[in-house]
RNA sequence: GUGGCUGUAGCUCAAUGGCAGAGUGCUUGACUGUGGAUCAAGUUGUUGCGGGUUCGACCCCCGUCAGCCACCCCA
């Protein structure tokens, strides 16, 4: 094997067609974010290593962010995610900014963990929020952008489902059974490893953390309570909200989603593959103080991410990634001769004028090896000028697809190929 | 950070201690102005890297790097 320097561990290459991928995933992003009425922007790749820490619980920029000295020796972070700089950027024009905010963003982040199926080192991830505003319609709406972009990408209710909790309804039901204020937040731990313990080991867990049988039943009992949602306001009015909205049915209730994120106060949500063989596609939730710990007023809202392997990993399993072809030009003109290669690049030049895709075979050369080029271009139509046309003034077209051919004049081709183009179509 | 599996031709993979192979791709020709089909010939190697054991290592051992998978984590 020849000595090829490796790729950075878990950085991604894009060969054009993980590229077309890319951009096929970030259409159906921007269409379905733009619908709604947000805005795109984006914060800067590096932050200060000072903002993440101002995070609590900062196991990001602690274990998992690439982390180095920059020329003057301040510590910089590649960003691991979008929320601080959000916050920041905020908190910077809290009193410009017009109110609610709808603001959405897709691009890279970094991690440094052990990359596998799903994740690696460099992500992309779409990440939406609305702002300023503290109502199950804001919540609702949130949910209702997830669906639609699933509906874009073809996935429906029996492919996936997006799992709706809200952790104040847990809270009020913890307090109910004398749960400790302090003891909240590992116990929403425990409860999102739910699904991934033995029910013993569970168990086992749930005694260490200091509750009692009485207590842990009491537990098993809410989590089991599938209709427990009737009895949240919020979230009675955000059911009534989706189904308004006509995302209903790619909605449930799970009283097991609780998210390990600390920010979130209110609504939370995640959706999952129906199959459960995969992690989490998207997740996001409801937040009392986006700009808490930058400084500044406290601010509501309502957002999600999503990152692109996992959806990926999804669409593929269903098979929902559309395979992209090649599309690189419509048209290959060959070069016959030395004589005729003026004419040929002129012919190519008009054809662009026209707004077709042309690529010049970019040297003299046997006829049959520029076909066999075109062939795997994925180009549909060949252009021969050898002496014979040349001399009449016309060019010689091939249709690949059809096998046919015809000579016509030059100054006739770039129609008669969008009158093929349009037939093909419309048939 | 912890553990498991894998690494051989451009690609997919054989060869289990004794001459490194197949399919596919690629090149050329059959086809002197025409691709995709077919046929023929040719071509393709630091067996990831470094060390060790052995008369002899793709094969066994140690290390290392990478990929995949699980754990951790999931912001």
């Amino acid at each position: 094997m020849k000595q090829i320097i490796q790729s950075v561990k878990g950085a991604r290459d894009f060969y054009p067609e993980d590229k077309a991928r890319h951009n096929w995933l970030y259409e159906r992003v921007r269409n379905v974010s733009t619908r709604f009425g947000y805005e795109e922007w984006d914060g800067p790749f590096l932050e200060k290593l000072e903002l993440y820490a101002a995070k609590s619980g900062d196991e990001l920029a602690r274990e998992q962010a690439f982390v180095f000295p920059d020329r003057s020796g301040e510590m910089i972070m590649l960003r691991t995610e979008l929320t601080p700089s959000l916050a920041r950027m905020v908190a910077q024009r809290q009193g410009q900014l017009v109110m609610p905010l709808r603001w959405w963003s897709y691009g890279p982040f970094w991690r440094y963990e052990k990359p596998q199926q799903g994740r690696s080192r460099e992500f992309f991830q779409w990440n939406i929020d609305l702002v300023g505003v503290n109502s199950p319609e804001g919540d609702a709406e949130m949910i209702a952008i997830a669906v639609e972009f699933l509906k874009s990408v073809d996935l429906s209710p029996s492919e996936v489902l997006i799992r709706v909790n809200d952790r104040q309804y847990m809270e009020v039901h913890l307090k109910s059974l004398d749960i400790a204020e302090d003891g909240k937040l590992s116990v929403f731990k425990l409860i999102d490893r739910y699904d991934k313990m033995k029910v013993e080991d569970w168990d086992a867990n749930a005694l260490e953390l200091g509750l009692s049988r009485k207590q842990l039943d009491g537990l098993k009992t809410l989590l089991a309570d599938m209709d427990g949602w009737h009895r949240s306001e919020n979230l009675t009015r955000i059911f009534e909200n989706l189904e308004a909205l006509g995302v209903r049915d790619y909605v449930v209730f799970d009283p097991l989603i609780v998210r390990g994120i600390d920010y979130y106060t209110g609504m939370v949500f995640e959706c999952f593959d129906v199959s459960r063989k995969f992690r989490s596609v998207l997740g996001g939730g409801h937040y009392d103080n986006l700009v808490a710990d930058v400084g500044g007023d406290p601010l509501p809202g309502v957002g999600f991410a999503m990152g692109d392997m996992v959806i990926a990993v999804v669409l593929q399993d269903w098979g929902k990634l559309p395979v992209f072809a090649d599309t690189r030009a419509d048209v290959l003109v060959t070069l016959f001769d030395a004589d005729n290669a003026a004419i040929a690049m002129g012919l190519a030049a008009n054809m662009r004028r026209q707004g077709l895709r042309v690529a010049v075979y970019p040297q003299v050369d046997k006829l049959g090896k520029q076909f066999k080029y075109a062939d795997r271009l994925g180009a549909r139509f060949v252009t021969v000028i050898g002496p014979d046309e040349a001399s009449e003034g016309q060019v010689t077209l091939k249709d690949l697809t059809a096998g046919t051919q015809l000579t016509i004049p030059l100054d006739a081709v770039a129609e008669q190929i969008s009158h093929q183009l349009v037939d093909e179509k419309s048939s």
